[in-house]
DNA sequence: TATACGTGGGC
DNA sequence: TGCCCAAGTAT
């Protein structure tokens, strides 16, 4: 096996001969840039980033300018990219920033972790990009070439598998060139250490990689223990008059937490009456199925559910122009837009 | 430590 | 098709 040394040589060679460098967010240590790209790309692929990344720094080019930026506006722009505690973090540490640190994002990698939605790794990669220090990152690429190459078993939801991968991550990340490294090691994860079919004949760590040797490539990493998905069966309540439609804006925290749906009910509630039944349909979640009724309902204060005088939590959306769906400032989730689209 | 939290791609 | 999971963090 080599020296730590000798494996960031063999990482950062490859990464200067095939490595990609053209990524909207690399060639910049502008640290919001930055840290908008981290939290975006987490548990979500790079193609899916781009074109939120582009719309988001067009509407906010500085952090100020997210700061001073309304939330209904900020999760528009995180519509369908999911994981929104991540733009409602965003948006509080945004704040945190403008108003603590005058606007300048903190280079101490402890005090970029104290921001919220940023987590040991996401601020090892902003420290290290941004102000080159020399701080470790541990993300999916990374964990996944270490465990490869080391032969490191077990899930890494196991705090002592997560504890030697981090070891193996610390161990191995240069105190010079720390940024490149990173980079490297993220990109050889992302791109010849794939999770199926991975692309050994190219890979620079082959020569000692533990699962190739062993044949254990499909192993490594530990797979998640796989557990039963619950389903959640709820109607939602098309309420359409002047042309207008009636959305909800959901609580902070929870699903969809910010957005704005459609009034729920649970299915084990009543049909509101003279409704009509729209097509129904399933959302898949990744932790449950969520089977959804949508029923056309003339008037919502007739249906008993919703007391008109709720009117804080309460709003109309337009529907009467489909522009006016579209550009709407407001967070909606992808099975909420699909419907209004549909109702069109 | 286990669970909540979205969506879309790959096979 | 259904399942796994992708640049994780918060609780």
């Amino acid at each position: 096996m080599w020296s730590a040394n000798s494996f960031q040589r063999k990482v950062i060679e490859y990464y200067r001969q095939h490595g990609r460098k053209h990524l909207p967010w690399q060639g910049t240590k502008d640290p919001y840039r930055i840290w908008l790209s981290e939290i975006m790309l987490q548990q979500t692929q790079v193609a899916t980033v781009i074109p939120y990344y582009e719309a988001f720094l067009e509407r906010f080019p500085t952090i100020v300018d997210l700061a001073e930026a309304s939330s209904d506006e900020v999760m528009h722009l995180w519509s369908g990219l999911g994981y929104y505690s991540r733009a409602r973090n965003l948006h509080k540490a945004a704040k945190t920033v403008a108003e603590e640190y005058a606007g300048t994002f903190p280079q101490d990698p402890e005090e970029i972790e104290a921001l919220p939605g940023i987590g040991l790794s996401t601020a090892g990669a902003i420290a290290a990009f941004a102000f080159d220090k020399p701080t470790a990152i541990l993300d999916g690429n990374v964990k996944r070439v270490l465990a490869r190459c080391y032969g490191i078993e077990g899930w890494a939801g196991k705090s002592a598998v997560l504890k030697a991968l981090w070891a193996k991550a610390e161990e191995n990340t240069p105190v010079k060139d720390t940024a490149q490294y990173n980079q490297a090691m993220m990109d050889l994860g992302a791109v010849i250490c794939t999770r199926t079919k991975p692309k050994c004949d190219k890979c620079p760590l082959a020569k000692e990689c533990f699962a190739l040797k062993q044949g254990m490539i499909s192993e490594l990493p530990g797979k998640k223990p796989k557990k039963a998905r619950p389903k959640r069966s709820v109607y939602w309540l098309v309420c359409i008059e002047d042309n207008q439609v009636l959305l909800h804006k959901r609580p902070p925290s929870g699903i969809w937490g910010g957005l704005w749906c459609f009034p729920e009910i649970e299915q084990s509630e009543p049909i509101p009456e003279h409704s009509q039944k729209l097509s129904s349909f399933v959302h898949k979640f990744s932790h449950y199925d969520l089977e959804v009724q949508p029923l056309l309902v003339k008037k919502l204060s007739k249906t008993g559910i919703m007391e008109p005088n709720e009117t804080e939590r309460f709003a109309l959306a337009f529907l009467n122009k489909k522009t006016q769906a579209k550009t709407a400032q407001i967070g909606l989730p992808t099975p909420v837009s699909k419907l209004l689209a549909s109702l069109q």
